[in-house]
DNA sequence: TAAAAAGACTATAGAAGTAGTAGACTTTAT
DNA sequence: ATAAAGTCTACTACTTCTATAGTCTTTTTA
């Protein structure tokens, strides 16, 4: 399951895709908007800039807005800054990799064969869908290819 | 990330796969083969058995031994029985489907399309890997079609 | 140049979920 | 009758997630 922080920071980043061209948009208005607890905001938005995706500016009219192009943010890179590995099992990490507590012979795994599948299918979708694919979908039933 | 109840299951099931045809094992032995804490095996076990996929027998000369074909029981099934919900939201749930308390237009929601993409991706590796494949690729390199 | 408007950063608390343990009970074979 | 199994329920410790609080820094503008 999806934590409520990557939630957050999709729709966070939805959200500011849509406000590109304007003036940046304060946390404040962001977490009203979007209906995201302030301060729970505040954090999910700083390590998102720490990562690269947001500019930020402070005092007055300052605010938040994207560093990249809608189209150039892929949920598979959200998803792994809030979340973390993307694989259901350490030893099947991509970017996360760790040896499994419980396994002893990693080579010849076949939970471990069957979950890289698994990784494989999922990132096929996630580091191929962007903000901007998702706020395309918003509105129209298809999108995509 | 897949929880350690779901890792032993599936490897508690590969276990008693290779295990047909012989009398029954016993959690205690299977507890200590597979190195999984005696008393937490039990509950798996038990959880398995009431979802049918399991056979016990109590006493002397008792133990567990599969109830199906391990071609015939799937991955997918027994994440759903150990983690529940294989979808990373709610929203996009087959068979534990529950709204997003985040989400207010379900419909038009960009979120949920994507990730019902990710569900079906998922699904159709663990909807067509069985015990059968998971303990034929711990052999041999390849295997699946 | 002071005040106000913003973000940056760290610490902490409460809630929920996960992993594991304990113990008493039931069934069955010998 | 006894011992060898599984059944079932409760509980505890630990970790992670969600959220909140507070202080500090930067920037604008009156």
């Amino acid at each position: 399951m999806l934590s409520k922080k990557t939630k957050y920071a999709i729709k966070a980043l939805v959200a500011l895709g849509k406000n590109a061209g304007n003036p940046p948009m304060q946390i404040v208005r962001l977490a009203e908007q979007e209906m995201i607890p302030r301060k729970f905001l505040e954090q999910i938005l700083l390590d998102m800039r720490n990562a690269g995706y947001l500019y930020s500016k402070k005092g007055a009219g300052g605010g938040y807005s994207l560093n990249k192009e809608p189209g150039d943010i892929y949920l598979a890179d959200i998803l792994r800054i809030t979340d973390g590995p993307i694989a259901m099992v350490p030893c099947a990490s991509l970017k996360f990799y760790r040896k499994c507590d419980e396994c002893h012979d990693e080579i010849t795994c076949g939970i471990r064969k069957t979950f890289i599948d698994v990784r494989d299918a999922t990132l096929k979708v996630l580091a191929q869908t962007s903000i901007a694919d998702v706020i395309a979908r918003e509105t129209d039933g298809n999108f995509r290819e």
